[in-house]
RNA sequence: GGGGUCGUGGUGUAGCGGUUAACAUGCUAGCCUGUCACGCUGGAGACCGCGGGUUCGAUUCCCGUCGACCCCGCCA
């Protein structure tokens, strides 16, 4: 006897076989009946010659099917499990609280975040996270490939890399700590360690947000390199991840992408990027937006200045560069050919902003000062500064925000729906 | 934090100053031998978010409150 998914049943015409999963759907029909089990990827049809199988079988029940397989031609699939005896492993005590058999989950958001141990039942719901996971393998096996160490580091820090109140305080044995806002400070000490080094880990950031774009705790695709010769360096590399990231997913996620009907663009080699200057000349002359030269951009102009990139420079993926240093943190490296820039930039995708990410200051002397300038005090950094006076080499990193990154592709309407138990401003349950 | 829209059976919606509060789906009883959104005939299930006000009468109008979603600020 042997074991048979929803993925692998069409190689097994002819076999006795045994079929794990949920209670997706009964369809009786007098003197038989269809018995839909729909297992960790897919739904197979099973048939049943005596439809008394099924009386008091509820849906979501977990079953044990055991039949034989047929080629079936009638079948939407082509095979079908003609089954024997149904062992009921575990049933449902209650019918869930929506339809998870119909093609779309029509419920508000509200509830599907309320029951979102059921939602995520539904084959649409979890092709999300089945791709998403694929994205957070690719991150890690694309940059072990280009000599990256994965490190791990600590949730809960003394202070945020970048001031601010934006911080989730915390009670640490009798004294104040803060969950993580970026794993930006270790990820960098780690350069003089290891050159290269990746993390995929959570961090948390205490705004009151209230909008489709925020989450309160993301996953963060961290990357840190060092010896680079600029921030063209770090984009070249998320360049190369998104290229393989994007054919991997047709390959690996095909089925999930279909259901989803997300689009996912082809993989380019090399992605546009215009400076924040550029940009805003974009937004006055095509758009007749006016921006002041301090204005960061806002979420419109990010959503047009996406469009431009799709229809006229060729990708839907836009880096946006040289920021000025008012905007950017202490430790983002000042670019000398332009007095009042930073290495820096921000990679926008489908009207969002994804990845911000930049060359950072090496030289212990430039870091101090660009920490004073901000009125902070180097002593409150010293941990941080220590291997800055010991060979620090000219590095860069940047950090992907995954649900927004995930979303995006699939063309979810709010970023909840790309994390599995999102904490909002009001949801810390479940 | 500011602005907007919305709370009606489990879920998703309709509706109206006086209704047996409607429809779909789900649940349930029965019928049906090839469905794949199966179909057909019945049944149960809603004090219309909560509190107050206007009115002869409020699910409907007004105010408050709580909650949700969207936009903005800021960010990934």
């Amino acid at each position: 006897m042997i074991q048979v998914t929803a993925q692998t049943l069409g190689r097994h015409i002819g076999q006795e076989a045994i079929l794990e999963g949920w209670v997706h759907r009964v369809r009786a029909m007098g003197n038989f009946a269809f018995l839909l089990v729909r297992d960790a990827r897919g739904v197979v049809q099973t048939v049943l010659e005596d439809p008394r199988l099924v009386e008091g079988l509820n849906l979501e029940s977990a079953v044990r099917v055991t039949g034989r397989v047929v080629g079936e031609p009638r079948s939407a699939s082509g095979a079908e499990l003609h089954v024997t005896s149904i062992e009921v492993l575990s049933p449902a005590l209650e019918p869930p609280p929506f339809d998870l058999n119909k093609k779309v989950l029509e419920v508000k958001l509200d509830a599907i975040l309320d029951h979102r141990s059921l939602s995520l039942r539904h084959p649409k719901e979890r092709a999300v996270f089945r791709i998403e996971g694929e994205l957070v393998d690719c991150f890690r096996s694309y940059l072990r490939g280009k000599g990256f160490i994965e490190i791990f580091t600590s949730k809960i820090v003394a202070a945020g890399t970048e001031g601010g109140a934006n911080l989730f305080p915390i009670e640490y044995m009798g004294t104040r700590a803060y969950l993580a806002q970026s794993p930006q400070f270790y990820k960098q000490m780690m350069i003089g360690v290891f050159g290269r080094v990746f993390e995929v880990g959570h961090v948390y950031r205490a705004e009151p947000h209230y909008t489709s774009r925020h989450i309160n705790e993301y996953l963060s695709l961290d990357l840190e390199m060092g010896f680079i010769d600029s921030e063209q360096d770090v984009m070249r590399m998320e360049m190369g991840f998104l290229a393989t990231l994007m054919g991997r997913l047709q390959e690996t996620c095909a089925e999930e992408i279909a259901l989803l009907g997300a689009r996912i663009p082809a993989p380019q080699a090399e992605l546009p990027q215009i400076t924040l200057a550029e940009a805003k000349e974009v937004l006055r002359q095509r758009f007749g937006k006016e921006l002041s030269e301090e204005d960061d951009l806002d979420p419109e102009s990010e959503r047009l200045l996406c469009q431009h990139s799709a229809e006229r420079l060729g990708s839907e993926f836009l880096f946006v560069t040289r920021y000025p240093i008012s905007v950017r943190p202490m430790y983002a490296m000042p670019d000398r050919e332009h007095p009042g820039a930073t290495r820096s930039f921000d990679l926008l995708f489908r009207g969002m902003e994804v990845t911000t990410g930049g060359q950072r200051i090496h030289e212990h002397a430039m870091l101090v000062a660009s920490i004073q300038s901000r009125g902070l005090d180097p002593e409150d950094f010293a941990f941080y500064l220590e291997p800055f006076k010991h060979g620090m080499p000219p590095h860069g990193g940047l950090a992907i925000g995954t649900e927004r990154l995930t979303s995006k592709l699939l063309d979810l309407e709010n970023i909840r729906q790309a994390a599995l138990f999102p904490r909002d401003i009001k949801r810390l349950t479940p």
